[in-house]
RNA sequence: GCGCCCGUAGCUCAGGGGAUAGAGCGUGUGCCUCCGGAGCACAAGGUCGCAGGUUCGAAUCCUGCCGGGCGCGCCA
């Protein structure tokens, strides 16, 4: 994992220590102590070296205190703690130095950290056009984008693709519902229901391209920019070709491919046997168009699949084993799915019928932010359970806008500060506050790389509060202008403007990576 | 039956081997002659589903069980 440059500087004489008593290195050292009164940061090294080494653990905590006193990143010795933590406590130097660095590094603060650039496709949402996008398909977007933009800020090449079937049984269903709308007939029984069929039957032809361009408006205005665009009926026709080159058996009058080879659960069908139609599977499809991304450069291929997709996981890894690359080119990131609720109680919703709630009732409802906001701010791997009405009255209890206030507070400083300036030098004794920022916003960039080797974007929503929070409490403790306040010191300004540009950039970017904007005024 | 995910405060959720388990919302009590009160401070609230195991140390890793969600088609 990368580590940013200040951190670094601090755990280097505690590393060197360790890695001299261990006779090997030692990585991963520093932690954050449950408590701060303990200290800036903590170590358990002397633990884990201690059953290593054979020697009682508060000995060698002794040991590795001695040899780092005197390091100038240090305020005072380590103290040693219960059974042998090292609790560290950094000078008001280092914070100085951190913030300098935080401000030097500008808008790509966090970013880079990519070992090496990679060509990566995400495909997301995916949604068959039979319908507008519903919450459900809002999170694989609020999720997928978000991992899309992990991705591009650590430095990798990010194309976003929108796949969608325009053939088959659903969409001729789809199509027969608008057609019955236009004879003035109710839809087939098994056909959609909507109110959005009757939209579409005013206009003539087919009703797909215009389905699709009602889900482009609604995602761009969820701030989702697709790139490209893949439909299954232009895949079909080379399905035959790819057949031949698989390694493929027949049996039963189908022709299946040999999945199990590359670790696939079940071999599965790709050409169905005549007394079924002999039509090709949607598992065919996804045979062609593996290869056709592969083809394309792209080095790796992520695939965003609701939890009702899981078992579908195996048959992509081995695709990419089929199509001779390894299973890790093809990654799938699986979210648990949205639960409707109405005043409490699970309401079970048919998309045929046309009862789900839209992604742009949504949004209508309570905002773009906090509905992205909202629909990334758990792990992928929990199930949500939205229930509209009440997201909307609570809407102004959403964390976004305690995290946006911040952006909103600090450039409100901004404008009343007359452009003085901004100055990441220490002056003597900083406040509690004022460290806690401090090595708050140092630790961004190793969230940063976390949620992004990890697929885990909320991870930057529980950050971004924390900074919230420290800022709000910095900011209630320290005054900032001179010119509000006469006892500031040129110095404590210049230091806690540093402090709140370090911070509006901090937040600016968290929120951003989420797909959410950073309001100057609210 | 088999597979994947979840079970942590009243509610919604963080926490990927470390100290006294955290946040938001909700509840209670205090804070505005001053840079934005969409804020701050304090408080109440917990058998981390249950039982074993690994470890100096487990909410976290392993096994079993209980409870909930989702899969296991020549559907798309």
């Amino acid at each position: 994992m990368s580590r940013s440059r200040p951190l670094a500087a601090l755990a280097e004489p505690l590393v060197a220590a360790a890695s001299g008593l261990a006779g090997a290195p030692v990585d991963g050292v520093l932690e954050r102590p449950s408590d701060a009164e303990r200290g800036d940061d903590a170590t358990t090294v002397a633990l884990q070296l201690a059953k290593k080494l054979g020697r009682p653990p508060r000995e060698v905590a002794e040991e590795l205190a001695t040899s780092m006193s005197g390091s100038e990143a240090l305020a005072g010795a380590p103290e040693i703690a219960g059974p042998g933590f090292l609790n560290l406590r950094v000078s008001d130097d280092w914070c100085a130095d951190a913030l300098a660095d935080l401000l030097d590094a500008g808008v790509d603060y966090g970013g880079g950290s990519a070992p090496k650039a990679e060509r990566v496709q995400v495909e997301l949402v995916s949604a068959n056009p039979t319908g507008p996008l519903t919450v459900g398909s809002a999170r694989n977007g609020a999720y997928g984008d978000s991992v899309a933009r992990l991705l591009e800020f650590a430095g990798h090449d990010v194309e976003r693709e929108y796949y969608y079937n325009d053939a088959g049984s659903q969409m001729e269903r789809f199509r027969a519902s608008v057609e019955a709308r236009r004879r003035g007939e109710e839809p087939p029984e098994d056909g959609y229901h909507g109110e959005y069929i009757a939209e579409l039957a005013k206009v003539d032809g087919d009703p797909v391209p215009g389905m699709l361009e009602r889900i482009e408006n609604t995602l761009e205005r969820f701030r989702i920019s697709i790139d490209s665009w893949e439909r299954q009926s232009s895949l079909e026709v080379e399905i035959p070709a790819i057949v031949e080159e698989l390694e493929t058996y027949e049996a039963d009058g189908a022709v299946w491919i040999r999945s199990t080879a590359f670790g696939d659960e079940k071999d599965r069908v790709l050409i169905r046997s005549q007394d079924r139609g002999g039509l090709p599977t949607y598992e065919a499809a996804d045979a062609v168009y593996m290869r056709k991304k592969f083809a394309r450069g792209f080095d790796r291929l992520i695939y965003v699949l609701g939890a009702d997709h899981h078992g579908y996981v195996p048959w992509l890894k081995a695709l990419a084993g089929a199509c001779g690359r390894d299973s890790d080119a093809a990654e799938v990131l699986i979210y648990q799915l949205v639960h409707l609720m109405e005043e409490g109680e699970a309401k079970r919703v048919s998309k045929r019928r046309g009862d789900v709630v839209l992604l742009e009732e949504l949004m209508d409802a309570v905002g773009v932010d906090a509905a992205r906001w909202y629909l990334v701010m758990r792990g992928h791997d929990q199930t949500i359970d939205i229930d509209v009405q009440l997201a909307a009255e609570r809407s102004s209890a959403n964390p976004v806008h305690y995290v946006q206030y911040v952006h909103a507070r600090t450039s409100a400083i901004f404008r009343e500060a007359d452009g003085a300036p901004v100055m990441a030098s220490a002056y003597a004794d900083l406040g509690d506050a004022e460290r806690d920022l401090v090595k708050r916003l140092v630790e961004f960039p190793d969230v940063v790389a976390e949620a992004t080797e990890r697929r885990g974007p909320h991870a930057i929503t529980v950050y971004a509060v924390r900074v919230a929070d420290d800022f709000h409490r910095f900011y209630h403790h320290h005054k900032v202008l001179q010119k509000h306040f006469e006892a500031v010191t040129p110095e404590q300004q210049g230091f806690r403007l540093a402090l709140c540009r370090a911070t509006q950039s901090v937040i600016a970017r968290c929120l951003d990576l989420v797909g959410v904007e950073s309001p100057d005024r609210m």
